[in-house]
DNA sequence: TAAACTCCAATTGTCCGACAAACGGACGGA
DNA sequence: TCCGTCCGTTTGTCGGACAATTGGAGTTTA
């Protein structure tokens, strides 16, 4: 019995010998070891066996229980690694973690980015999302998410006075809003297309002086309209200042239909 | 000089000796090699020097040109594997490759899930995008998808004649209408939750049984709708058919502010 | 000439063993 | 009780090894 019959035997699998009599044509789609590793502490994870925050064994005692090598083993984590299912708490030991919508969404603006995906496509994506979630925070927004609001507009004032950018100060704006609607799914829905498409307006903004004194207003009118619980303005504005955006990529004559190109915050992301 | 060391010049790093006379505290977050090899294959493929398709190198042609061992070039391997940013064409070579969205969105899903996300929460979402997508697909959609929905709605009927269940093909046919929106962004930002929110609806179709019927008809409507390339008729009988899934919920009286469980086809995926 | 077969080198999956560095605690002193 | 030191653990990385599988090159056959 090789190793890799006891790794398989021990995680419940048959043995993929090749040449035994009378088989059956076994041995089809015997996944490798290393992902069947990663399956099986998945499965621990998604099936409540290993709560969020418990530490894992270490890889020594990973591999002894699985039967299997610590570097086959280690492959396995590697990729429960990049998932976020399990991450690294103070530095070396991995603790089971529930993915934050942020890894995964910088994955998906990633995929949404070699997929060849146009401003025209974000754009319409977030001229349907982002005025709805205007209205739904307005009526779930919690106060202290107001004050972060009330910041962010006048950071985002002054940035404009000193003639700084501001497309990552209005992507903040609006990222607080997606968050204030209460709804892990509407945050993953809304922040691969926001990642990519607000700062995809830089180009814009420096083209069109007037432009970011237009999108603080369209701001402010929008915080205005929150402050009040005034769903119906806040959406107002909001589908205002997304049209605006469309707008301003036309004036400033950008390519509206080609393939949006990486954003310069496109190579901090790697740590987490 | 360490191996180690070799690999991050290799790379383009700075050796962390940590006893070094004159140091300005480096060393600090420099992570391992092997994410290190990760990124470096990653920006590879992102800026384009490796395309879609490419054969990577072996992984000791690999090790080697990196200066690490074939062991640490694996685990980077293993972590683009998980992105979908590499992929096995005919079982052993590995090539790049563009993330599609199905590995994205299931990975999503799962994450939704751990993140204890509700009914309310997905139908809310849905809420919005859905009816948009209907209007959106019947200026936008080809041929093709019109006669694969028009063979779902059959199958759908035929399903429900025989008190099938039809979640798998209420799924399907909205899949298709996403698709026909010709935007990637958006089939990214509605699959993660309709790959919950329908199948979740399952209990309800039992409970309730008159609700296949209406969701026959309704998907009867909106293709409909989309045949005569009538946005409004199409986005009305969508939303008609999305408020449909909140009030079956509400009148089966299962709980819609609870955390949703995993449907069936939770663990089937794991192959791909 | 095209299709089929044979065989080998290349590649992957897995294992074994080893070692330095960093970390986490236990332990003992102030 | 607080703090610094020491030691066992754990992780990161390396080297080498081997069986199974595969992609092709080269050869035979239809």
């Amino acid at each position: 019995m090789t190793a890799d019959d006891a790794a398989r035997a021990a995680l419940g699998e048959r043995p993929r010998k090749a040449g035994e009599e009378g088989m059956s044509l076994r041995k089809l789609a015997v996944a490798p070891t290393y992902r069947v590793v990663a399956e099986t502490i998945e499965r621990e994870i998604m099936e409540g066996r290993l709560k969020p925050g418990d530490r894992l064994p270490s890889e020594t005692a990973l591999a002894d229980q699985l039967g299997v090598n610590r570097s086959t083993a280690r492959e396995g984590l590697r990729l429960l690694e990049q998932t976020g299912l399990v991450e690294r708490k103070s530095g070396r030991r991995l603790h089971a973690a529930v993915p934050g919508h942020q890894e995964l969404s910088s994955r998906a603006s990633r995929a949404l980015l070699l997929q060849q995906v146009t401003f025209i496509d974000l754009h319409q994506l977030l001229m349907v999302l982002e005025p709805s979630a205007a209205a739904l925070a307005a009526r779930a927004i919690e106060e202290t998410d107001l004050r972060h609001l009330e910041d962010n507009v006048e950071r985002t004032e002054e940035a404009v006075a000193r003639g700084e950018s501001v497309t990552q100060l209005d992507l903040e704006f609006h990222d607080i809003i997606g968050a204030a609607v209460g709804n892990p799914a509407w945050l993953m829905a809304r922040e691969p297309a926001a990642n990519l498409m607000f700062p995809a307006a830089d180009p814009m903004m420096n083209a069109l002086p007037q432009a970011p004194k237009r999108l603080v207003d369209a701001h402010r009118e929008i915080l205005n309209g929150l402050k009040r619980r005034d769903a119906d303005h806040a959406e107002l504005w909001m589908r205002k200042h997304i049209v605006d955006f469309k707008r301003g990529y036309e004036l400033a004559k950008l390519e509206m239909d080609q393939p949006v190109r990486a954003a310069g915050l496109w190579s901090k992301d790697q740590d987490q």
